[in-house]
DNA sequence: CCATAAGGTTGCGTTACGAAACCATATTAA
DNA sequence: TTAATATGGTTTCGTAACGCAACCTTATGG
């Protein structure tokens, strides 16, 4: 009756999504990538209920994508923060950005765009690449047979 | 108490989160990148309730990440091929794999490798560049003011 | 000494998920 | 012609997750 875990599955997809897959928790790492910080701020900014946030952050604490400082200032007493792990969902990040941008843009208004701090240019699609740096779509690429047959089944 | 959807959020994220953000929805176009292309072969190759498959591939066909052909051969009479749509994910599951892979490596074996089917080469870590080609970080990026406006409140 | 804010915890009702059983249609096998 | 089997579901039911609101605890501020 368990929701069904991947936390061992042989697939990579699958434990990444263990970890982020769910409603919320890719939220709150962009509301972090965003600079929010303080639970409040996620709780208000997201519209999430409180007790799910607690356990959201625990869990994303608990699997080191963010950590939880102690800064004993001002009533706010800690800190959410990102940690490598949680910035290189970056491209994650990025990457559902573009595809909800091309296939629902937003109702009202353009889509937000992200630019370079450095140059001021939009940052190019995201795209998968060969070695050479060519694009590759899914029909152009294997999957290695070892390795397929441990693939099969994830759950 | 519904559970909290965002179809009308202004947030591209979110809005993609609500067609391929559950435990199973990724998965399933997985599997379809894969070459599944059959309901029982989908509900094997995954170790998903049938009646939770139902309703994912249905939504995915809402949602045009699938289409059910009707081909009417022995027995088997329905396929679920991946649309246009559907294939743009790859970023997303490829992104995914990679942090996966880095993060969470399988625990036996090694991970499963993509290699570029023309030149058997393994395929590049996605990274998200600037116009020129050269990496960006979350730091490195900004959103321009007028759009973060919208953003604050996803749901 | 009271108000306010941060960061939770608890209780409760609703919804979603998972497993197994059941079902309808179509093909094959005897 | 009947039985077995496969596909693609639907139904039932118990458990787990979610959403909301109320409450609680420990600061700080006035």
């Amino acid at each position: 009756m368990a929701r069904k875990r991947f936390d061992d599955s042989s697939c990579s997809v699958a434990r990444a999504l263990n970890e982020v897959g769910d409603w919320w928790s890719l939220l709150i790492v962009l509301q972090a990538m965003y600079g929010t910080r303080r639970f409040v701020d996620f709780q208000q900014e997201l519209g999430i209920a409180r007790n799910i946030l607690v356990d959201r952050l625990c869990r994303l604490v608990d699997n080191q994508v963010l950590r939880k400082v102690d800064v004993g200032e001002h009533g706010s007493r800690f800190e959410y923060r990102l940690t490598d792990k949680g910035r290189d969902l970056f491209p994650v990040v990025i990457a559902l950005r573009q595809w909800g941008d091309r296939y629902n843009p937003c109702p009202d208004g353009p889509p937000l765009d992200l630019r370079d701090r450095r140059t001021g240019q939009p940052v190019r699609q995201l795209e998968v690449q060969d070695a050479d740096g060519n694009p590759l779509t899914v029909r152009d690429v294997f999957v290695s047979e070892e390795s397929l047959d441990d693939q099969q089944n994830p759950a």
